[in-house]
DNA sequence: ATGAAAGCGCTAACAG
DNA sequence: CTGTTAGCGCTTTCAT
């Protein structure tokens, strides 16, 4: 293993020199830097992580907290986390709880132990719980994406808006009466893509008011839709807003197999545009977010305050983009 | 911070007895772990990795390198990784080079100086290059997933028995001409699959051979197999294989499109039976292996190997299997 | 601008 | 079975 000294003596300076040389090039003078930046090389030094953060107290590293790294949601997510922290200079723990809410509290502990901060996507516990275990963090060193609560960073996607759109794409052409196919209750954009669904509704008697039909709560897999397409039929419903564009997947799976046409008879909305939107038939209108970004934005946020202990706990609302595809249409009478 | 003086302070023994109690419970008598182990409890310890690792040389962190985390296939192997490495007591670095085979090296080298072990998935290197990354890890800290190299312990799938199967299975639908559309020249796991399916197509002229028509080399997502579909027909091939499910998908896309049945006309087979498979229409009939089964193989073998430097490189080969779905029928004269 | 020296928290000899 | 001590490789005062 080469180390500071190796270097030091090929160079003929101090180890401090060669710290400093490799670590602040501007603390030392041009012809030294170059030296041992030169030796540095030569001898394939890499610096030891294990040895520079036990002295620093920084460990260079981020810690990404995801409920399932299968669910294209996620791992566009923490492919921006990962990304982005690279180009900071970090490293990043990736840690999968498998939708085990009762794994979050006890991973995001130790996680905050062993990184300089850690990015909670999509946490699955209570406002209450989430609160409790992001204030153990000192410093605020948690940085939550897909839940708001106060004093707490976050990165969010504009729920309300997104889902506003999709019901004043629907109602554009025609559909007046629409169901939700709703998500997890914990989930903090499900509550908000309600209430953007809600307002966009229109008061009550209006002329161009929605009659929206809450189906309820559904996993928020292909099954949950596929569960829940024959009680939007059932409701009446000319089209389906689904929680995700899994489940809007499991809807159009159904409406196919019951011979009901898409969008020819029934209308389907998913959200979160991700790739899998693209590969259904007929191809899904979904409410989009750039994911990488989001995970960026988490990361900036997050070094941002590593940085700059006073900063304060700003909330990051990325847009929400409706792109429309084949599988929202006409009413037909 | 807490750390072992204050443990050790706090259960009135010294700190190497603290380090012991928590490390090596054996070694401690009973009466004093308890003790020891309360404390650490009550004063919320969490011991220090650098410091740890600084001094023992081990830093408790594998890494795995991915092309892309978007990809589902990645996404499950990185899954099992991350899961069978937490069991084993290991953190894991994901690190994900956007499909950019320049900067595989350059990112395993970095990985190896800062983990114990490193898994680098479906390398996209030459297999010269990949052997040059991997020969500079001391006693074989890197493991091989979808590569299979002499000296370089791996996991793979049996993908050569894998297509084999397809293609008997296709054969005894009554296809007699069936095109592969190929997958990266530097995959090995195309190179093993297309050997596979000319095993298995027999010796020419044979009552039942299969006319294998090779379609070359398409990007192995869904536009690859859009591209490919009216190659595939031209041919006059009954059934199409694809490098893997997105291809097929965009084969079925493509055929679709025409007013091509499937599988009434012409069937469609894909390879990693992904979850994407299912969400086809019709769903996809796919070889697959259980990715995550596949990237805990290969943690098994690296903290195998890390345990026991004594450890020969073993390869192991997870098996494969023919996931019969509604998009392989029966030929129509 | 550079060097000397201390010490981060822990584990591993070595004593006892 | 337990305590003492040294030191992992690095960063960071404090001198010079």
């Amino acid at each position: 293993m080469v180390t500071v000294r190796d270097v030091a003596r090929a160079s003929g300076v101090s180890i401090s020199t060669v710290s400093r040389a490799l670590s602040d090039p501007t603390r030392v003078a041009a012809a030294t830097r170059d030296r041992v930046q030169a030796a540095a090389r030569e001898l394939g030094y890499e610096p030891n992580r294990a040895a520079s953060g036990l002295r620093s107290g920084r460990t260079a590293t981020l810690g990404v907290v995801v409920p399932d790294l299968e669910n294209p949601y996620f791992a566009s997510v923490a492919k921006g986390v990962q990304a982005r922290a690279r180009e900071h200079g970090y490293g990043v723990f990736v840690v999968d709880i498998e939708e085990d809410a009762s794994r979050e509290a006890e991973e995001v502990r130790t996680l905050l132990a062993q990184t300089d901060g850690v990015i909670v996507a999509s946490p699955r516990g209570t406002d209450r719980e989430v609160r409790e275990l992001v204030e153990r963090a000192p410093r605020g060193r948690a940085v939550l994406v897909n839940r708001r609560i106060d004093g707490v960073p976050s990165v969010t996607a504009d729920d309300v808006a997104g889902a506003a759109r999709a019901l004043e794409h629907l109602r554009a052409l025609g559909h007046r009466r629409v169901a939700y196919v709703g998500g997890p209750e914990t989930s903090w954009s499900d509550r908000m893509r309600r209430e953007g669904l809600r307002r966009a509704a229109g008061a009550e008697g209006a002329v161009d008011a929605v009659d929206l039909v809450d189906l309820g709560v559904f996993r928020p897999h292909v099954q949950g839709g596929y569960s829940a397409a024959d009680l939007a039929t059932g409701a009446g419903a000319t089209a389906v807003v689904a929680y995700n564009d899994l489940v809007a997947l499991g809807v159009e799976q159904r409406l196919r197999e019951r011979g009901i046409a898409v969008p020819g008879q029934v209308s389907v909305v998913g959200f979160d545009d991700t790739f899998v939107a693209t590969l259904a038939s007929p191809p899904l209108t979904s409410v989009g977010t750039d994911l990488r970004a989001v995970g960026a934005a988490a990361v900036d946020l997050l070094v941002e305050r590593l940085t700059d202990p006073d900063a304060v706990a700003s909330h990051v609302v990325r847009p929400t983009e409706l792109i429309v595809r084949a599988s929202t249409g006409t009413v037909v009478a």
